[in-house]
Order: structure tokens, then C-alpha cells, then sequence
DNA sequence: AAAATAGTGTCTTTAAGACAATATAAA
DNA sequence: TTTATATTGTCTTAAAGACACTATTTT
């Protein structure tokens, strides 16, 4: 049943929604907006929006960051997830999403661009468990996002991801416990890290937080698949 | 810029297209139809077509697998790919496609459906390396979805989906050095998957191959996550 | 007995888990 | 010297890698 006059039985909205993820304040944070536009308007949602008839799914994804969000510094686009595409979704037409992951460093907040009215971190806890409500699917998506990110830092190097150009081991230590939800070893942890070529590399420089022994920095090692991967405990699982 | 009067600019056809794996003369192959329509007519596809208005992406790849190949026996439909969406990726109008990847018990040859002239088992690695010609960009999803199962062999117990309700370990063993084009090592094999709690169960029959000792026959035993995973080589990476 | 296939056992090596002690800075 | 943080070391345990031999069937 074609809603539009010429509009084809088969043809859909494509749109691409962009969960972005940070870490601040000891939390995993996901980058939420203020809708301008209808439906859900003035409702927070992911940054994102319509694919264009001359563009892949990624460049618009791309596109979008940039429009919404002003996203400073080095964002990094991981992975695109599975596809939303339940048919009522959307209250008015048929749009079909495709969701991308990002990971940005903890740098500086971003900036409201033309198709939001405001950019914010959101605790990325609260929207999976319900106490912060997102417009459409998105908490599935937040919640699908999630996992992805999870399960990523147990098979790659993209924790380096999270951080500064140049970080401590313990600074790498607190992605993975913040996002994993669980405490690690320090010691096993950096035995870990700096066993595995290509994870890290020293700089020499060393950073002092003013109290205690000055921490050594590292930069990312290049490598990007960690192997063997580091496994999550049980009770860290989704 | 609108195709058809009353087109909007970001509406977009979107198909689906399913990859399904079996393993068959010792080969990893994956389905191909020959095309009943155009564009590509009377060439090589995978099984696929336009999602409704009404249905999911996941109930239309369900759906075209039953018009277009009649699968016999138990398909397992395992995952979403990453959608491809290239803007000229279809010559005559804008189509994004999601692909899935499937596989099957190595049983009986599926017959052509409604929307297909033939349905044929074809030789996955000739298909990745261009021997095989296929219509669309489905080269690159074949090796994207062969890449997705090399992947799962590794961190769950999905390689019980090409063998047959009943198997023995020798079985299992060949799907994983077909499907990772590798030999392992029997002994360590069958300590690493009967040590696995899960991973298979007894029936407590066996199979005579009328020469030699017989096998012990076995089922998939439930669990799906394969913990710690089983790694692959390097060598025998993509 | 010979041939063919299935299945088991041991030693080594790698890496993670579980622990406490030392090093380097500022106050 | 105290306090705070960073870093290193050892013993144990789990699991993979690299090997050869025994078991069960048919001919």
C-alpha cells in the first residue's frame, strides 16, 4: 500500500542513526540530542539522519556527525550493527535504520549543529535500563551499541580508542573496567598489555598527577586485533 | 533528484540477500540462484529480493528463502551482515540490500522456486577469487559472509549447524578445517570439544563406515557460546 | 594377520588467576 | 617520614601445542 502518490510498494527511508561513546566521570557516556524535528521532537535521540540518493550508508554517517554534533578531535567510526527495520517504528512512514558505533577520547563537549538543538553526554546505563527515555528504537540500538563496544575490547585494541593521544596503563585500565562493569588486576592487567606487541608503545615522557609516582605514557601500538583476546569474566557478560 | 513522480529524494528500494553455507564434497559452498528477472537475468545471484512494507528485514530473508530455493531440512539463518549500499551498486535505480548469512546441514539438493531457473551449490572460494562470476556486488558479500562463519567457528558451537542431527567428531573436525582451509590436529581437536561442556552430547550409538573402528555418534549439545574460543592460525587468517 | 579408521595419554609451553612487595614522587 | 600512586615479581592453574600409541572393526 503506497503512502505517496508514484511511491513503489518496495520503496523505504533509509536513515542511519550514530551511537558515539565516550568515557567521563567514570562512566560510559553515549552522545544524545535534542530532536528539532518531528516525530519525537524536542525528545532526546542519536545523532542521525536520512541516506541520500548519491551517498553510501557510511558517508552519511559521516555526514551526519558533522552536521549534529560537531564532534572535536578524533572520533572514531568502529562498526555499522544490524539494521532496525521493524515496520512501525516509525509513527508515520517506513524507515528502515542502519546503526554505526563510534568511540571518541574524553576531550571537550560538543556543540550543537543545525538539525539539533542541544548536545549532550548521556550515561549510557541510564538509556539502556529505561531511566533515561530516547526517541524511536533507540535504546535497542544503545543497548545493541553497547555489547558491540563490549565485546570489541576483548578481541581488538580499540580501548585505545577511549583515550588521549598519550595515556597510562592505568588510564587503558579504566576503559576496560568502566565499560565491562568490573573491576580488573592492576597487575595482571598491565602484564597483559605489555606483553602483547603492537598494543602500546612507550613514549618515555611520564605524566604527573601531582600525588604518588608520575605514570610512564603510551600511545596506540598499531596492532589492531589483540591476540590471544582478553576474555571477560562471567558476571561481565551481557 | 526523483526517479518517479512523487519519489521522494531518500526513498530507497531495499532487498535482502542471504548467503547460505553448507559443506558438500569436501568444499565449502554457498547457494546461488540463476536469476529469473532482470537486471542480470539468467545470471548467478544469491537468494534474495525486496523487503515489504509490512515485514522485517530478518521475516523477508525468511521469506525469499522459501519462494526462491525451498531449502530442505533445518536452515539456520545466523546473522545480519553489514548492509551494502553503494549508490550505483544496482545500474538501474537506488538499492540497498542487507545481507544475511545462513547455513545447512549438508542433506539433499533444494529445488528452484518460483522466482528462480536453477539452484545450484557453488564452490565458495571460486566465487570469492573471481572464477565464478556473480551478478551485483555478491562476491563481496560472499566473502564477508564467509569471513562471519570463519569468525563464529572460532567463538561459538554454530559448526554443529553443517552436520547432520547425529555426527560423530570426525565429522565436526572437517567442517572447521574446511571452513578455515586448514588440518588440525585429531587428538587435540576432540580434547578441546569433549572438554567443553556443551559443546556436544552422546547418543551412545555409533556409525560403522564399514571399514576401520566405528565412530561414536553425537548431538550438539545446547550451548552456543564456545568459551575459551577456539583460535585459528594465523596463517589461516583473512 | 593385515589394513583402516577411531580414540586416548603425556610432556611441554603459553598465558591467565591469584596473590604482596617495591619504587617514585609530593607533602 | 608519611602518603599516595605506579610498577614489578612469583606461584599456581588452565589450556593449547606437539608429539605416538592403543582400540575396534572388516577383509
Amino acid at each position: 500500500m503506497a503512502e505517496r502518490p508514484g511511491m513503489l510498494d518496495e520503496d523505504i527511508r533509509v536513515t542511519t542513526d550514530i551511537a558515539i561513546f565516550t568515557i567521563l566521570e567514570g562512566h560510559l557516556k553515549v552522545l544524545l540530542i535534542r530532536r528539532r524535528d518531528t516525530p519525537f521532537r524536542n525528545k532526546l535521540a542519536l545523532p542521525g539522519g536520512h541516506v541520500r540518493r548519491n551517498e553510501d550508508v557510511k558517508s552519511a554517517a559521516d555526514r551526519e556527525l558533522g552536521e549534529e554534533t560537531n564532534i572535536p578531535g578524533k572520533t572514531l567510526i568502529l562498526d555499522q550493527l544490524a539494521v532496525k527495520s521493524e515496520p512501525k517504528r516509525d509513527p508515520r512512514t517506513r524507515v528502515i535504520t542502519v546503526p554505526f558505533v563510534a568511540i571518541a577520547p574524553d576531550v571537550s563537549t560538543p556543540k550543537a549543529g543545525s538539525d539539533a538543538l542541544e548536545v549532550t553526554w548521556v550515561d549510557a546505563d541510564g538509556v539502556v535500563d529505561g531511566s533515561v527515555k530516547v526517541a524511536f528504537d533507540h535504546r535497542e540500538i544503545v543497548r545493541d551499541a553497547r555489547e558491540h563496544v563490549r565485546a570489541k575490547l576483548e578481541s581488538t585494541t580499540i580501548a585505545t580508542g577511549f583515550c588521549a593521544d598519550e595515556f597510562t596503563i592505568g588510564d587503558l585500565r579504566t576503559v576496560y573496567e568502566t565499560v565491562w562493569g568490573i573491576q580488573l588486576d592492576p597487575r595482571n592487567f598491565n602484564r597483559k598489555v605489555l606483553h602483547t606487541i603492537g598494543f602500546v608503545k612507550p613514549t618515555g615522557k611520564q605524566r604527573s598527577t601531582g600525588l604518588g609516582r608520575p605514570a610512564m605514557l603510551y600511545r596506540a601500538g598499531g596492532e589492531k586485533i589483540l591476540r590471544p583476546p582478553m576474555l571477560r569474566t562471567e558476571e561481565s557478560r551481557g
